[in-house]
DNA sequence: GTCTATAACCAGATAGAC
DNA sequence: GTCTATCTGGTTATAGAC
């Protein structure tokens, strides 16, 4: 656990006061890396730059600043989805933009989407609940897209709950292996699983 | 935490004495349930039947008692990968039969897989050392396989080690979505995402 | 808001009887 | 080999000074 160098770039701008922003962004680095339990408040905080008891000035506890970081990251990769098509109205065209962008946020933000998928465990039951609502409607964005490209006839699938749970599924696990070191550019990944995609649907485009 | 019902069927068979059998396969279900930090010592050896020292008559520590159990699923995993094919000898059909077992093996093993994939992190630098040596094979494995399928023309990929961790990424991720309650049966999980895997390196068999 | 100090608790591991 | 009892260290969270 070396010093705090790398900040969520952009996810965590609109966090204030500073010192939240801190402990947030230490927060999301100690779960990613050791997981919620194995993490100490006095990681956190010492991450952040502050004393052993500077989480409880702003959580109630080690478990809201973890619900805090999920929601933030439930929230970002939700947006992402859900704009990614923009105006585009071809279907085939809209599926290729959503999962590019979903898989490339897994990659940029790997640290936050391994709390996201990997630390709710830990959650309290009240806020699991809530986060889970979000969740349904990863879902729900992916099999509407898959419906309405097979009723324009450009697309095929041999089941659609599985076959758009296997493309989510496809893009969430990008957050378990993704290294930025060692691996191609987020907005690779991205390219690379929109073009597999495709195919996996019948819809190879070259 | 409910009674100890769900043993992992066949997987620990072989384990003797009875003893370690049943704290492995306690240590299975704790771990898969609530992470390797959140359970407790005292929680192993309640859900196995014995008091709560009853881990260190067998193992060494906790930690040994996961890597245990995280060797026991890697070799499981790689050897129904490498033996799915058995003497078939058509490349397609070879992958075929390897991603329908490997994504079969995550469903049916699921509390064991999610052990395999994502307690690793809390093993000891050694232990983890060993564990990866196992993990690489996966990948060669599957790369070796499109590159045949390639070379005989049968498959396409825009780039081999890319697809063939998509392919493996796809069938892991079935550890963290599937349940036994609400999805589709092991083997129905292979079926669709052989298709799929299929699709997605342009052998589309129908 | 941040600090130091500490309370209260809990978990991994061990000792020694049976 | 299994048990009960316990040691020891570390963790969450709080109190109260600055």
């Amino acid at each position: 656990m070396s010093a705090a160098k790398s900040e969520e770039p952009t996810l965590l701008e609109g966090i204030e006061p500073a010192s939240v922003r801190a402990l947030m962004a230490a927060g999301i680095e100690c779960f990613a890396d050791k997981g919620f339990n194995a993490t100490t408040t006095r990681d956190i905080s010492a991450r952040a730059g502050f004393s052993p008891a500077a989480v409880y000035v702003h959580f109630p506890s080690k478990a809201d600043l973890l619900f805090a970081t999920s929601r933030l990251g439930h929230e970002s990769a939700l947006k992402v989805l859900e704009e990614a098509p923009g105006d585009e109205e071809d279907p085939a065209h809209r599926i290729e933009l959503m999962v590019a962008a979903f898989a490339a946020w897994h990659a940029r933000n790997n640290r936050l989407a391994r709390v996201v998928q990997y630390e709710g465990r830990a959650l309290p039951a009240k806020h699991r609940a809530e986060i889970n609502t979000v969740k349904e409607r990863f879902q729900r964005c992916i099999e509407s897209e898959l419906e309405a490209g097979i009723a324009a006839g450009q697309l095929t699938a041999p089941d659609v709950p599985g076959t758009a749970l296997a493309i989510l599924s496809l893009c969430i696990d990008v957050a378990r292996w993704y290294s930025p070191s060692r691996d191609r550019s987020p907005e690779q990944v991205g390219a690379l699983y929109s073009e597999l995609m495709l195919r996996m649907v019948g819809a190879t485009p070259a």
